[in-house]
DNA sequence: CTCTTGATCTTCT
DNA sequence: GAAGATCAAGAGC
């Protein structure tokens, strides 16, 4: 057998901690995001450690909230605390947390989480073993814990999502958002850095 | 390892 | 008609 490498991660370690109320989201993107790193998010008990996130606003020219209401965005421009969810390239559900208050049209983009529960069915659902490859992505972790449009609008306190807050101090690392080329330069992804569970990985 | 391409929904031009 | 908050597979190095 092989010998084994020395693991980073702390899914052995971690422990839930308490339950993130809707309150958690009503303030600045740039401060929820941040502080998302860390905490744990399931579906039906099924999730993980979030360890990548980014901050989209409606004054962002990146943001779907950008040029104003549509069907597809309409959560956005809704109270703190909700789930939107869209399809991306056509194929692929992502998810983030609204935040701020009504009308202002922020959320937070969930891009990668290290798998703590459930990790048999997210290999079910994403027809994938490695466990680095099940939820390192916008739409691969969608995809892992079973999110869909059925998701879109649904509050974040309340069954079947489920968030809790880290238990652990973890700095986040800071960068430059992913697959955008409008507004490109903001630094508004967070993670942590040197994680192996990220769509990609922090520049040094 | 990097680069290219196909999949095909929602929005904008 | 084109672009986009993506992913997986295949070609090439």
């Amino acid at each position: 057998m092989a010998p084994r490498k020395p693991s980073s991660s702390n899914a052995s370690t971690s422990r839930l901690g308490k339950p993130l109320k809707r309150a958690f989201f009503a303030r600045s993107v740039h401060e929820v995001a941040p502080d998302l790193i860390g905490a744990t998010l399931l579906i039906d008990g099924v999730g993980g450690i979030i360890v990548e996130v980014e901050a989209y606003h409606h004054t962002d020219p990146a943001a779907h909230s950008y040029r104003g209401p549509t069907p597809r965005n309409q959560v956005m421009f809704g109270p703190p605390g909700f789930a939107y969810v869209y399809r991306s390239y056509g194929i692929h559900w992502c998810v983030n947390f609204v935040c701020e208050e009504a009308g202002s049209a922020s959320a937070v983009l969930i891009r990668a989480l290290e798998p703590t529960h459930g990790i048999a069915a997210m290999r079910r659902r994403r027809h994938a073993d490695n466990v680095h490859a099940l939820c390192s992505g916008p739409g691969k972790l969608t995809e892992a814990l079973g999110i869909t449009i059925a998701h879109n609008g649904l509050p974040l306190d309340r069954p079947p999502i489920a968030l809790h807050a880290r238990t652990v101090e973890v700095e986040a690392a800071i960068g430059i958002r992913i697959g955008i080329t409008k507004a490109a330069e903001l630094p508004w992804r967070y993670g942590v850095k040197g994680s192996k569970f990220l769509s990609k990985p922090f520049p040094k």
